[in-house]
DNA sequence: CTGAAAGCGCTTACAG
DNA sequence: CTGAAAGCGCTTACAG
């Protein structure tokens, strides 16, 4: 790191001179023009730049408390854009004077990006996305700030969640209600255990009820896996006749499927996502697509919220807080009239 | 602020020693609970904050440069996710050493966001969807830190754009050349000058052939906005046998009503549109839209390489780079058979 | 068990 | 036109 006290001591001049051309006040100042010349050249020769925690503390400014959000860099980033939604609602809401930083990880390598060091250039941290290794990388691990983890479960960190279970529950009930027979899963890998309790529960709760043992495909988190899932579906005999999928895309890739196999939803078969995207999107897709709505604005909200009450209040209490998950009726599978 | 002296002065204890009981590091260091206890106290009462910046320089921490990336908090906030997208795939393949901040703003009022305190607390500066009055705001003002405009003109600031000319130009080229008669265009109100380039571009070469004059629909950049729309379109007569439309949203909304509609797409009316959204969502929607497309990624790519390049040279030269916004044929609008 | 001292890199008010 | 000195808030190695 080459400092403003190495370009003076190069040029035999003194740190504030330096100081004083970097910042371009040089001019104002009455530097001569030869020696702001030479410090500009040393500085970009010699790589200069500038220290800015230096300059805040200097000047002291911006009292701005620093929030780092650690979100996987997969496909889920399209999912980002609901999360960072509610953070912004949440600051002007509140006035909260924060820094948002976004800091990108991969999933089983949070530990590279989540150092101890890392841990020490910032206020509080939000996990957006661990991996049952990153999760152990956080239980093994103490850091000495606030953090909060979305959608996790842990008794050390304060947690906000959502009910996998009830996700689960949900779209079987439903499903059995209509009296439907024949139901199908279209499911990703597992990133995290919630998707497998998420996915278990509805394939118990289906086989608790008058339905058949549910078909289940495994495909790709995206509309492509969705897809091409939907299209293994449609070869089987029987059709299913009700569908659930652990994401809007898949579920946006399945409707894709079905509408080119002519099938008709939700007379042939009804579907059911989680719904992880966008609510504009399940509203004007084709039909219309019901879904488990999770609240992810207002669990974006409730991180900053714990965050701001622990660093207002300089205490840390590993609180958890589960945020319903409502049923949404929509043309892919229509309330019951009652 | 309430700092760590201002503990000790109050409890007539060192700092060195509130320094460490704060830190986490009193019991190994075999501060005595009481005192421990006393100085927690004292630290939640007087409301204390850590200061970050004084820990980083400190520590000599923290090399990272922090880029802030200013942009709006409207509807456009799910554009956001792609722009992420191609900032973090620049940071993982080229390895910069950057931590990024979001600074949410209003349009109009980028001024109380970028203020001249605020760039002191940053190294460089990405700015997003800055309207009209935001742009006279940085023409004004001198900024000391190197400053990439995302879509936008200047020749004050370097800047990395699409050329609204030709995303105006080719749709209307396209349906000229697949023998239309009747164009429409859904349009949402101009948020910057650029938009109005498209749209009049579009309007005037749709003149310039033997088309009929277009119809402009106002709407609002939203997929209800294009569904509002299109509904307004179908009641013409006759009805326009192709359509532009200024946004992905905008575009899968009057899908959607076209499909209630029973209005056949491509065959009764082509569709293409400014391909802001996911390439994914677009592949899938029903039928798959053809697009204008706008590589966003590769733009944010392309704006942390500009600043990288300023930071690591000390030098900053007001560039503009143009990329090619190429057109997507999909089942909205196929490409004529050769 | 606790404290005095030095220093991270920068800027600014003051002096000359 | 340029420099010497003080200080932003914190931590750490050392001393006692």
């Amino acid at each position: 790191m080459t400092t403003i006290k190495d370009i003076a001591a190069r040029l035999e001049l003194s740190p504030s001179t330096v100081s004083i051309v970097l910042k371009g006040n040089g001019d104002r100042r009455k530097i001569k023009k030869e020696t702001q010349q030479r410090i500009m050249n040393a500085a970009k020769e010699m790589g200069y730049k500038p220290n800015i925690q230096a300059k805040i503390l200097r000047g002291s400014l911006s009292a701005k408390a620093n929030i780092s959000l650690y979100w996987v860099s997969d496909n889920r980033i399209h999912l980002l854009s609901r999360f960072l939604k509610g953070l912004q609602i949440a600051i002007m809401e509140n006035n909260y004077q924060f820094q948002l930083s976004i800091v990108p990880y991969e999933n089983n390598h949070l530990q590279d990006a989540l150092t101890q060091e890392s841990v020490l250039t910032t206020n509080a941290i939000i996990i957006c996305n661990p991996s049952e290794t990153d999760m152990e990388y956080l239980e093994a691990n103490d850091f000495h700030i606030p953090i909060v983890l979305y959608n996790r479960y842990s008794s050390k960190y304060a947690t906000v969640n959502m009910d996998d279970k009830t996700i689960g529950l949900l779209p079987a009930d439903i499903f059995a209600a209509h009296g439907k027979k024949h139901p199908a899963l279209l499911k990703s890998p597992a990133t995290f255990s919630g998707m497998n309790i998420r996915t278990n529960v509805f394939e118990f709760q289906v086989s608790e009820s008058a339905m058949e043992r549910p078909v289940s495909v495994m495909v790709e988190d995206s509309m492509k896996g969705g897809y091409l899932g939907a299209l293994t579906l449609c070869d089987l005999n029987p059709l299913p006749d009700c569908l659930f999928c652990t994401s809007d895309s898949i579920a946006l890739g399945a409707l894709k499927a079905f509408y080119e196999k002519k099938i008709r939803i939700p007379e042939q078969i009804e579907v059911i996502s989680v719904g992880s995207g966008r609510p504009e999107q399940e509203e004007y897709c084709i039909p219309s697509l019901s879904v488990i709505s999770l609240p992810l604005e207002d669990m974006a909200e409730e991180c900053l919220k714990i965050l701001s009450d622990s660093l207002t209040n300089f205490k840390y209490t590993p609180t958890s807080i589960t945020f319903p998950t409502p049923y949404v009726a929509r043309q892919s599978c229509p309330a019951l009239i009652q």
